[in-house]
DNA sequence: GAGCACTGC
């Protein structure tokens, strides 16, 4: 069944046309449906022993449904246990299969009628919202003249501020000529450490015949050089077209290979081997010279260990060593259209435009640098894709990424940021109803999908860094796929590193594939002999390797996370201090997210003359921020990932090995200015057999709560079968029916219900959107809000300084509530709120201004959210009970209960704890709600509230039954522990 | 008594 049918059932031309005969459609339909569910059950009661316990798919489903179906008709009090249990044990439980009993047909025909009538009001709501879209976009119109004066307003401000940032670009760009000079000339550098050395070690045993080697190898660079450039001309010949797949069909590395072949043609052999000697020209510590320069190590860095690396392979640079940047030229010459024209990409502009005339879906693939992320949008533009009134999206991983391209691009063109060329992002919407080229990110076009699923607006989608496979671009790439099927007018670029360009292909029935080359400088990959069994040790011990030996040029770090990162700068510095005047000026910098803004822009500033910076860093410099003047990468080959357990709904951080994909575009870190090298702490050996080739994409690692809430609502129902570029499993799919099923969001028959469609309008979990709509029943909007905002920046309020441990502890405690944490967060706020979201506040209670200003705008949008969701703004007036009942109304899925060998979960009986950060740690109450569970050294859950069992039975009557509430131990317990402590509210 | 990579709506 295509899912286009889905999709197009949506798109609101065709529903008002329908409505006249809507209602004896409606019926007609649950008449069938009627039917069709008592077939089902048929079927599946006849089909149960066929069923194995690896049915397929579709039988789990129609056995779900039967199951469903029958929980309808049963007593209450059963029906939990069958919810909360997955396939696996829904055999069993259908074994015993209590009658079907037609005497409860009246309550079928009731329970029947409820769901029309609740399918009926979720159209109208979903009617009511896109009638206040539409009244809104009138308004902007209206509102033009003030909203033009406004933007002009914003425009000034923003030519000051690029006027402010030109100087310190102007800057960068001389530095950057200037470590092109400094990499053209290090041999001489080498030449002149060495003297430094000697006059500084006294050590007489350089000889002359070192020098003489030095020479004879840069003459031999020289050489290669010169070949280089020619057969870099050649390479660009070779790649200038593109391919179809056709051709390289089952050859996925074939397009790799072309571009080695052909830049190869003669000479090849004489240049690889030119270029190995260059390798070991600029090899300072390699096996080959390990001996000679030992005895010199030992003299600065005082451990009989260094660590011995080979050169094994180089990363491939289009951009020649020896010629300052095209960029810098062109800036010279002030033109922003020569700046243009010297794009890699500028010379397929026509054939690019060729392609894209003649292929519904068109896969790109170019590296950074290449300008296919601001160029492209234009060319479309130029060309006319933006008539009549039509758009054309480039989205985005990251909000920085569309902000600051949206603007580039506008200066590009000339025209206002906002104008013609806008951006869109969350908590901020800079386009106008002029705007033709709209830069988003990923996650809001999918939201786009919402109110326009046909994306009518829209004549071309671009897909960037789709290499990334984060969430919301996999999630894109099935809708638009769909979407496509049905527009055949409707352009699809997705535009990726060279990573995994023909799997797209053939996602998107074999598309052709359009190769840009890149601009990058080449790296060279150098490995350790043998593997390091303290990578931290070792990264230590290399970094002050590198700054002995190696010519200017910052050094890059990639650590795990925090607790690293500090430990190794701790280690660094100490080292420094022992060595003293010794080594040159070594400037240790720590980056991670976590870390104050203002420390974070230190990595930024210019080094000093004569000192070297090192960046210990975390993935965050791997793609999310760029640093200049990096010329040496450390890659000890490991990251922090989130994996999922669908099982528990657990979710853990763990330290595992990076992926190929990701060492690589680590190593490709120290190309961006210069030439440079990256060092990896692990063999080739394991580089070649033990990392992944890619990383999980994370839509496999992941809770998919609101991405299934998201296409349901989009009228896609069997998502079994949407059509994943990697499904994610099936027991992740499920749990997330079953939770959405478990709150109210999906009826018995899996179709979308009012409460759904309102929850799959709120950009947060469904369980925090649930929660949120139960507000309203007590009556308590105001503060639910503020908790919602406050849960969902992570787990980041409080900062706690290692020199300050006690002291921001302290202030954690003080703003303890009885009740548990979500109290505890509300007051935080509350607080600084009074305070007038004053950022001294928050330095005086150890609170992070940071993710405090994140909680408002994340307070202010929900709050905008709510009128559009029906619902209205009230406040409980310290009446806390009130709003820890709408908390458990949202959560009553995580719940634990306090039992003789601790707490266990209500339903999984799992074994867990309180987190020790948690206010709660101490007192142990009987029960408890938790916001989410991690698994690190322990079951932790995080972000708990005590609740009392009966409020489950009155916020999830459905879910929970009396029998399951009581407690067997509650006479044996001690008395002070595990006291329901009903004073509290 | 633990210790949270990075995004995004």
């Amino acid at each position: 069944m295509p899912m286009s049918c889905h999709i197009y059932r949506q798109v609101p031309r065709k529903a008002v046309v329908e409505k006249p005969a809507r209602v004896a459609e409606r019926e007609a339909r649950a008449l069938l449906e009627k039917n069709r569910s008592y077939k089902l059950l048929e079927d599946s009661e006849s089909g149960e022993e066929a069923v194995g316990s690896n049915g397929s798919s579709l039988q789990k489903k129609r056995k779900r449904r039967k199951h469903l179906r029958k929980k309808h008709q049963e007593d209450e009090e059963e029906e939990e246990e069958e919810v909360s249990e997955s396939g696996k044990r829904k055999t069993g439980g259908s074994k015993s299969p209590t009658e079907e009993k037609p005497a409860s047909e009246d309550e079928w025909e009731r329970t029947e009628r409820e769901r029309l009538q609740d399918l009926e009001e979720r159209d109208a709501f979903a009617e009511r919202v896109r009638q206040r879209d539409k009244d809104r976009t009138r308004n902007v119109l209206e509102r033009s003249d003030k909203k033009a004066y406004e933007e002009a307003q914003k425009r000034l401000k923003m030519a000051e501020e690029d006027r402010k940032a030109m100087v310190p670009e102007l800057r960068k760009k001389s530095r950057r000529e200037y470590l092109a000079k400094r990499e053209r000339e290090k041999l001489e550098d080498l030449e002149a450490e060495l003297a430094d050395e000697e006059v500084l070690f006294g050590d007489v045993e350089l000889s002359r015949h070192e020098r003489r080697e030095l020479k004879y190898k840069r003459r031999v660079r020289d050489l290669a050089r010169e070949y280089r450039a020619a057969g870099e001309q050649e390479k660009l010949e070779a790649t200038n077209r593109y391919h179809m797949p056709k051709e390289t069909r089952g050859q996925p590395a074939r397009a790799v290979d072309i571009v080695e072949e052909e830049s190869g043609a003669p000479g090849e052999e004489q240049r690889r081997w030119e270029e190995a000697q260059l390798g070991a020209a600029s090899l300072k510590f390699g096996a080959r010279d390990a001996a000679a320069q030992e005895a010199k190590y030992q003299l600065v860095l005082e451990e009989d260990e260094t660590i011995e690396f080979v050169r094994a392979a180089q990363l491939q640079g289009d951009e020649e060593p020896s010629g300052p940047p095209l960029s810098a030229q062109a800036q010279q010459k002030e033109s922003i259209q020569a700046v243009r024209r010297s794009l890699p990409v500028f010379p397929f502009r026509e054939e690019l435009l060729t392609a894209i005339a003649n292929h519904q879906v068109l896969i790109i693939e170019g590296e950074t640098g290449s300008g296919k992320t601001t160029q492209i949008p234009q060319y479309l533009f130029e060309e006319g894709y933006t008539k009549k009134g039509m758009k054309i999206a480039c989205t985005q991983p990251r909000r920085v990424a569309a902000m600051s391209v949206a603007a580039r691009v506008a200066r590009e063109m000339g025209v206002k940021l906002g104008n013609e060329v806008g951006y869109s992002i969350r908590f901020e919407d800079c386009t106008s109803e002029r705007t033709v080229l709209r830069y988003m990110t990923d996650g809001m076009l999918l939201r786009e999908f919402l109110s326009e699923p046909d994306l009518a607006s829209y004549s071309v989608v671009m897909v960037d860094e789709a290499h990334e496979r984060t969430l919301h671009t996999d999630i894109l790439f099935g809708l638009i796929k769909d979407v496509a099927r049905f527009r055949p007018e409707l352009k699809v670029l997705v535009a990726s590193a060279t990573l995994d360009t023909a799997r797209f292909s053939a996602f998107f029935d074999d598309a052709p594939v359009f190769r840009i080359p890149g601009r990058r400088f080449p790296v060279d990959i150098f490995y350790t002999k043998a593997p390091e069994a303290d990578y931290l040790e070792a990264c230590v011990v290399s970094v002050l390797q590198i700054h002995v030996t190696q010519p200017p040029g910052d050094i890059l770090v990639f650590l795990t996370g925090q607790e690293e990162i500090e430990a190794a700068c701790e280690m660094l510095q100490d080292r420094c201090r022992r060595l003293g005047s010794k080594i040159r000026e070594l400037l240790v910098l720590p980056i991670y997210a976590n870390l104050p803004s203002d420390m974070q822009a230190r990595i930024f500033q210019p080094t000093p003359p004569g000192a070297r910076k090192v960046v210990v860093a975390t993935n965050i410099a791997e793609t999310s921020l760029t640093i200049e003047g990096i010329i040496y990468v450390l890659d000890p080959g490991f990251c922090k990932q989130k994996s999922y357990n669908p099982r528990t709904g657990m979710e853990s951080l763990t330290v595992t090995p990076c992926s190929k994909a990701s060492a690589n575009q680590r190593a490709g870190r120290a190309g961006r200015v210069a030439a440079g090298k990256c060092f990896r702490l692990y063999t080739a050996w394991a580089y070649q057999h033990e990392l992944e080739e890619t990383t999980v994409p994370e839509i496999q690692r992941t809770s998919l709560g609101n991405v299934v809430l998201l296409l349901k609502s989009l009228g896609i129902h069997d998502l079994m079968h949407f059509d994943f570029l990697d499904p994610p499993p099936y027991e992740t799919l499920l749990l997330a029916l079953e939770q959405l099923y478990a709150l109210g969001a999906l009826n018995h028959l899996g179709e979308l219900t009012t409460s759904g469609r309102k929850m799959a309008e709120l950009p947060v979990d469904p369980m925090l959107s649930k929660m949120i709509l139960a507000s309203e029943k007590y009556s308590c909007s105001e503060e639910i809000l503020t908790v919602a905002a406050m849960l969902s920046v992570n787990n980041s309020i409080f900062y706690r300084p290692k020199d300050k441990v006690v002291h921001a502890d302290n202030a954690r405690v003080n703003f303890f509530l009885p009740g548990g944490d979500h109290l505890v967060l509300l007051n935080v706020y509350t607080q600084w709120a009074e305070s007038g979201y004053s950022s001294q506040w928050c330095y005086e209670n150890f609170v992070q201004f940071r993710s405090m200003r994140r909680a408002r705008d994340v307070r202010e949008q929900l709050e905008g959210l709510l009128e559009r969701v029906e619902v209205g703004l009230t406040s409980c007036q310290g009446d806390y009970v009130r709003v820890r009942k709408a908390i458990t109304s949202g959560y009553f899925y995580h719940t634990a209960r306090l039992t003789r060998s601790g707490y266990r979960t209500v339903k999984q009986q799992q074994t867990v704890f309180i987190h020790p950060n948690s206010s709660l740690f101490e007192q142990q109450p009987r029960w408890l709600l938790y916001h989410e569970l991690v698994l690190t050294t322990k079951e932790f859950m995080r972000q708990v509230l005590e609740i009392e069992s009966s409020w489950l039975l009155e916020v999830a009557p459905h879910y929970y039954k009396a029998k399951e509430l009581e407690d067997p131990h509650a006479k044996k317990m001690p008395k002070k522990v595990g006291k329901t402590r009903e004073e509290l509210g």
